[in-house]
DNA sequence: GGATGTGAAGTCGTTCACAGCT
DNA sequence: AGCTGTGAACGACTTCACATCC
């Protein structure tokens, strides 16, 4: 084990081999080779090991590796072995969305505090879509709610009008991770992460390959003969 | 221009420059130089000026590119010269949320039906919301339905364990593109095309930079001071 | 003069191939 | 015998630097 920088791609690989690994798990598997990983989720074997070995030594030559085991190492080295606690600003129909969506809890993201500019208009119709009541706040308390709650990375899920704004606000409040879904680019200091999910963009991809046939459409014959996926490797930004 | 095969990433990247162009024109630029976008977009300049380069050329030295003029031709690159007919699956939270996402008109998508399982138990919630009545369909009649209405992207806003099967749904109706909300990975044919959107993915991605300080915390003095953006390169898959 | 378009150089990530361990 | 861990080969993307053209 060396001590190189990692790419990007490598951790959004970890991401990816966590999620098969639960799966392979589920189906009863004890010991997984990287092959056996590799053809589960579409990447080169040797791609799988490499990977992990930018973070040590996890697999025994000549036998695998264990899955739970290997689980549990892959989630310590993507941080998900604490509680993550996040903030929400913004909340429209996909803020609202996302205030009830259940796989973040299955990931140690825990969101612990929603704001609006305009509290009142929306905290009843959230409050009956998650059958309690949910309290929402005016941005302007966030340093304080921030503080108070341990937020350490923030959710942007305003208009794109409004998301530099909100995400100043947020580095004032001293959040360093800021999950962005207004399509727009927002810029934060030295040491600050924002990290962008468009739709559009990754549907703009759709489009391009989609166009002027760069999609072959074979004999759609038999359907179900599916064979190797396409991966969508990135999310927009 | 030559004729290779365009890096994934250059279309991202095109994606980008069309918002960045837009912003752009709207200040009342009429003129940009390949500096002048690319600082706006957080890139390289000589990037912008391969990226265009993969398609024609489109600017002229000494001067530049016209914006309007530009934009256009970015679009009718990414394949939004046209309407894009979208079907949605799995009208939870998320979907309804998509279902009412104003942004995908300005590209030029448009959702023109929308199935679940269960049509009756959230016809009302999603049309209440929308102030108008929506028509929920069962997906049994995905394929009739697709074909009548000229579907040509499927988004699949299910839980996990519906979306292989969803995805072969539409599949069998002739839907070749896929956009998948739904964190697992799907398979699907030889010339049909997935993409995934997995915030989580992105979200690890995020926790792992957090953690032990891979982003290191500077004095936080003046939030203001804001520099050179994290890019936030991709969105999870 | 000034900005584009592009070969060449450089950097980064992936795949190969095999030594090394169990 | 089998599978991991890894240097080396390969390939892909990015950046540089400059010739080219307005």
């Amino acid at each position: 084990m060396k001590f190189l920088k990692v790419p990007e791609a490598t951790i959004r690989r970890l991401s990816r081999y966590s999620r098969c690994l639960e799966n392979l798990i589920r189906k009863g598997e004890k010991v997984v080779s990287s092959a056996q990983l590799a053809a589960h989720c579409g990447v080169n074997a040797a791609q799988v090991r490499k990977d992990l070995a930018y973070f040590g030594e996890f697999g025994i030559r000549g036998v695998g590796y264990f899955a739970t085991e290997l689980l549990q190492d892959v989630k310590r080295i993507l941080g998900l072995n604490k509680e993550w606690r996040m903030a929400i600003v913004g909340i429209g129909n996909l803020g609202s969305a996302l205030l009830l969506y259940k796989d973040f809890l299955k990931q140690n993201y825990k969101i612990v505090a929603a704001f609006d500019i305009d509290p009142s208009s929306v905290v009843g119709r959230v409050s009956e879509k998650l059958g309690k009541p949910i309290e929402i706040l005016h941005p302007d308390r966030m340093k304080e709610v921030v503080l108070e709650r341990n937020v350490e990375v923030g959710i942007i899920t305003t208009p794109p009008s409004e998301a530099q704004v909100v995400a100043d606000q947020m580095v004032e409040a001293g959040i360093r991770g800021i999950l962005n879904f207004a399509p727009t680019q927002i810029h934060v200091p030295d040491g600050f992460i924002v990290k962008n999910v468009f739709f559009t963009t990754v549907l703009d991809n759709l489009a391009y390959l989609l166009s002027s046939s760069r999609a072959i459409t074979k004999t759609i014959g038999d359907a179900r003969n599916r064979s190797a996926e396409e991966t969508g490797k990135e999310l927009g930004g």
